[in-house]
DNA sequence: GGCCAATTGAAAATTATTTTCATTTAACTG
DNA sequence: CAGTTAAATGAAAATAATTTTCAATTGGCC
């Protein structure tokens, strides 16, 4: 199933699943296609919501255990907003940064990585070392500023 | 209560509070005093069970609520593990990001905002226009890594 | 000290997430 | 392409996390 077109997202995944001996099942495809077409972060319960349009019926344990899956291999990426929760995207390439539209949840991506121009001198005289870190920009999008222009 | 010997922290949080017509309640203060005792980020139940450290008992809710009140008032910043899960630490001055050590949890500064020195050309060329940021740093601090140095 | 709105705590209610286990299914094999 | 098998699913139960309710308490002010 949704076999007949399918964007190199869903043919990515496949390969990944198949590269772990894992499989592509009806319901991870489902998820892929949800959030790809979405083109925006998503709750669990809106990628629920989604699967279940395609596929008529998925249960929310799967969708926890996808979800949680792809953000280990990389598929999808975990965003927390400023006021609490959180959802998922579908991550782009290597090290793209997301920048969120708070407005309409579109992501969008951000290649140049501000963390790689950091003065790190000035964070390791501190002793510290720096191994891993988590950015998102949160704004608005183009479509959203026209529409709300006063 | 625990006022003989306040810190900076604890006066800071007193006067914001007043300024808002909101109490300094003993509670409030508490989880004040554990985060800054502590130096570290600090997950709900730890603060709860500091808080019942110093004051003999205390209600989970409470301190939720104290929580949020206080993200709100700027007094403590909710910080986000890459691994899933989240913490409270005291927010320090303005615009600092923090570093979080991976092995004790410990909570530091660096004063410097990458996204400050960030291309915004680039970002906005898309139409995108940022107004928030969240960025924090992972990594393990001097002493960790001395102690598990091989 | 006394008043009053703000705050607390305990319990219940709600929501979110994970686990269990019997059933189903994708991928491989011949 | 039928048969095999380990992986995966779904439904329900279990657990964990968070919020709400409401009567009792308390801090700040006169």
């Amino acid at each position: 199933m949704l076999k007949d077109f399918e964007s190199k997202q869903e043919s990515y995944a496949r390969e990944v699943l198949r590269r772990k001996g894992l499989k592509s099942t009806a319901q991870r495809l489902a998820v892929v296609h949800v959030l790809r077409t979405s083109g925006k972060s998503l709750s669990v319960g809106e990628i629920h919501d989604g699967v279940k349009d395609v596929l008529g019926a998925a249960g929310l344990a799967t969708i926890y255990r996808t979800l949680e899956m792809f953000e280990d291999l990389g598929i999808v990426q975990r965003l927390h907003f400023p006021g609490g929760g959180y959802g998922y995207a579908f991550s782009r390439g290597e090290h793209a940064h997301h920048m969120v539209c708070v407005d309409c949840k579109g992501v969008f991506d951000f290649p140049e990585c501000p963390v790689e121009n950091l003065d790190y001198a000035s964070v390791e005289k501190q002793g510290f070392r720096v191994k891993d870190h988590f950015i998102q920009l949160f704004g608005q999008c183009g479509e959203c500023r026209e529409q709300i222009a006063s």
